[in-house]
DNA sequence: CTGAAAGCGCTAACAG
DNA sequence: CTGTTAGCGCTTTCAG
């Protein structure tokens, strides 16, 4: 069927090695075979069994990436970012879709290394302490890099932004804009999740400002989530004057419970976000939020796996952090 | 490193085949000799290398998904179908995004081809009457199933929503709404795009009304392009008051375009778009669509691939339509 | 510089 | 029912 270094050192009247050396470029061949080897390789349009080489190599060329939820484009761009560095590299990136669910992401990362992919880039829904996996993975041996979420305890390498400063970046901005009642809506149990909530009491704190129990509503991640929390966040008297949501899709549905409610963002309530999705222009009021360079951490995290799985022995852990950054729009402005 | 089928069948001291056939059920194989097979495979944590398997039985059980766009949360919901209809069979889903671009597309599938993927399902980017593509992958017996973009002269199968219903439907809705000057926002020239113009044409000639050539704007399938496709079209005159555009994002565009305007959506311009992306309920106005079953599109794709890549003789070209829904929110909301 | 031998872990085909 | 033989297409090792 199709082509294989036999046929061609057959055609060409040399051995199979010869062929097999030419084509990785290896030293010991001269100039003239090489050529030849090459030339007709190309007439043929052989392609290499990548199959028959992994066998032998142990490697596949393949990649694996785990996301909560390839819904949120948040994380779809993060996987534009990584198949762009990968790609040109000739990985192949295969991705898998947990549903922000743990046990689901243990058995898709076992798939995986059933596979025998490469490495991995995980953005983890494990809760905060279930290390088993990870261990699993240096046990095996198998080079991986987090993005998003770190893992407190995980001696691993890290590509994302410091969720603290997130969290009190944001917080601080509806301080700064006039806000005194300043609610949020909390994230899962993830580093993500606590870690903006962290952010949130610090920026209070260091203005003096209270932490009220009452003003933290535990949303989760979809935009519905935060339409219920919201809901409930109005119950409470005096009501929040300004709300730091967990991320943008869950600041949506906030938006649109304050509107249903008769209220006015960011007049009687301002909303700021966190993830900058593609569309947070476009929503009822546009939302402001907190970037966290999506593509950037995607490229970012692809290169430092690829030295990963070049070198022999394994890196030092790496934390590579991002800065994250402001980006108002109407739903928090609320002072020129 | 990791146990093989040598080590057990040294283990228990019966041969490699024993263990083999015992492995993958197989009839002439006494229950005694297999339950002690599997039960030290079970102690052992075996686990077949596939990359051995599939050098011998020529199967990857990779199945490439090709898109145009991942950004895009139609495609994503696409994707999460067919990874649950492909994963319980064993198959692992390899994503490509395109970004809309036909040459990149024909490397993508022949990279996905060199790696030995079993199947491929294609949302593809190519411009209509495109075929190589397509014949490459029957000339080497790759079967395919495409979604969401027929293609004119494919004898491929085929799963989707009629584009023509589609924008008809869309069309005719406006119409009921008691619009009368009705533009369209094309999308890009593959199928989709097409048909969609052509529903659109077909709801006018129907109820005698004229089709202008400037009501009809050249957009592409991002909000960007939306809102400048908009801009274009307040600038006729009279100026139109329904625009169905070709998707969502594109509509979310249009949208903004017209309230920085200063009109408003419905009443002085009634809007719908297609493909209810999730957060269409959550922008400016929230927004009517057709949905077109996105989840039930990979799903089903995933099915009619599976049952290709279990027969050996390639079945007949199946089309499986997926009727278009109205989806009926505020945009486009004139009459209760 | 070139090539012959050995084998990666598994399965298909057939022989006992 | 069990086992033997012969590869799949390639690379690693080592001898010419």
């Amino acid at each position: 069927m199709a082509v294989r270094m036999k046929d061609i050192a057959e055609d060409l009247g040399v051995s199979l090695m010869t062929v097999s050396k030419a084509l990785r470029n290896h030293s010991d061949i001269s100039q003239p075979t090489r050529d030849r080897v090459l030339k007709r390789m190309r007439e043929l349009n052989y392609q290499p069994d990548w199959i028959a080489r992994s066998m032998v190599t142990r490697r596949t060329y393949l990649v694996g990436l785990v996301l909560p939820d390839l819904m949120h484009s948040f994380f779809a761009e993060v996987a534009k970012g990584v198949a762009r560095k990968l790609q040109p590299l000739g990985y192949q990136v295969v991705i898998s879709d947990t549903g922000e669910d743990g046990e689901v992401e243990q058995r898709q990362v076992e798939v995986l290394v059933n596979r025998k992919v490469d490495g991995l880039i995980i953005a983890s829904a494990q809760r905060s302490g279930r290390l088993e996996m990870f261990q699993a993975l240096e046990r095996n041996k198998i080079p991986y890099v987090l993005i998003d979420r770190m893992l407190a305890g995980a001696e691993a390498h890290y590509v994302g932004v410091k969720d603290d400063d997130l969290g009190a970046l944001a917080t601080s901005h509806l301080i700064q804009q006039g806000c005194r009642r300043i609610a949020h809506i909390r994230g899962p149990a993830v580093a993500t999740g606590v870690g903006r909530l962290r952010g949130y009491r610090r920026a209070l704190a260091r203005q003096g400002m209270e932490v009220k129990p009452e003003y933290i509503a535990s949303g989760q991640y979809g935009d519905n989530t935060g339409y219920e929390a919201m809901q409930q966040l109005l119950q409470t008297n005096p009501r929040p004057d300004g709300v730091f949501c967990y991320n943008d899709p869950v600041a949506a549905g906030a938006i649109k419970a304050i509107l249903e409610a008769g209220l006015r963002v960011p007049e009687d309530i301002a909303i700021v976000g966190a993830g900058n999705v593609h569309y947070s222009d476009l929503l009822r009021v546009p939302l402001s939020t907190v970037d966290q360079s999506s593509t950037a951490i995607g490229e970012t995290a692809a290169e430092l796996l690829s030295a990963c799985m070049q070198s022999k022995t394994p890196p030092s852990p790496k934390r590579i952090f991002i800065p994250p950054r402001l980006v108002v729009r109407d739903s928090s402005r609320r002072r020129e």
